[in-house]
DNA sequence: CTGTTAATAGACAATGATATCCCATATCTA
DNA sequence: TAGATATGGGATATCATTGTCTATTAACAG
């Protein structure tokens, strides 16, 4: 608990290994083995990723995959929602099923705004940083409110 | 995702159906019937409970359930940590494997600031918060650091 | 048109959390 | 000791997420 979903953190591992350089593609088998992920299982995150407007692909012999938008404009945010669906931005700390806005739970209110501050830490880390990361192992970048 | 376990958010619910006045028990099945829980899984939960040191429970006809220590001293990560043992406070927001202290990724820095904020949370709001909240309808009590 | 290539799609298996069922065990009462 | 009652424990069911396998479809090369 506590955490993006294990298929959000692929996806963002595997965005980070593809060719940014203009115009070119990569391809599933080659970004699955750099990023060592199952290929099966990467094509379909992909696919959600396309369907969210992300990513571009193509099929047969010319085809490949590659960014919708440059990496700086898509955001942690952005690949969380397109991979799940699930609203986590309303959910009770506790768990407790009569939380809610006319009737506040004791943590209620601070995780609301902690909420908040996780929203918005996700919509301002980029793929952009995270690529930055990967391919730098001793950058020490972050995004601290 | 980004909330206790929904067998967290039960038991928390659950034990604060107690009857907490001096000396008396309780029994799963009361509770479960309260709580609207089903019986079969409370006990369980109760069992992780006592095994915890949280509750005290006694077998047969004279038997049943009740807090081992006051619900004040009981906190909500004391019930959490009794009913799931992996530590979420280690977990990377991103999911990325090569992030660690020594290697931070780029919400590294935020995000071990915003555990430790949850945790200091959901150590200082008590089972007497929940309790209260649970019992008086208009209450609007919380705990914002 | 045929073969090759890469994404796409559907069925299915493995896993962990959640939930149920059934019986064993402890404790008291009569 | 027999019966009633409450917790305890093991086996199993259910469900969502994760992961695998196999075939299909689109796109191009020759």
């Amino acid at each position: 608990m506590f955490s993006l979903s294990h298929s959000v953190g692929y996806a963002i591992r595997a965005l980070a290994y593809l060719d940014t350089s203009e115009g070119n593609t990569s391809f599933v088998r080659d970004i699955a083995q750099e990023a060592d992920l199952p290929k099966a299982y990467l094509a379909k995150l992909f696919k959600k990723l396309a369907n969210a407007g992300i990513l571009e692909s193509k099929r047969g012999q010319t085809g490949g995959t590659r960014l919708a938008r440059p990496s700086s404009e898509i955001s942690i945010l952005d690949i969380s929602e397109a991979i799940v669906e699930q609203d986590w931005v309303n959910t009770c700390l506790l768990g407790l099923d009569d939380c809610s806005e006319q009737r506040y739970c004791p943590t209620h209110i601070f995780w609301k705004d902690t909420r908040e501050k996780i929203k918005d830490e996700l919509s301002r880390t980029t793929l952009a940083d995270v690529i930055a990361f990967e391919q730098n192992k001793n950058k020490r970048e972050n995004h601290q409110s």
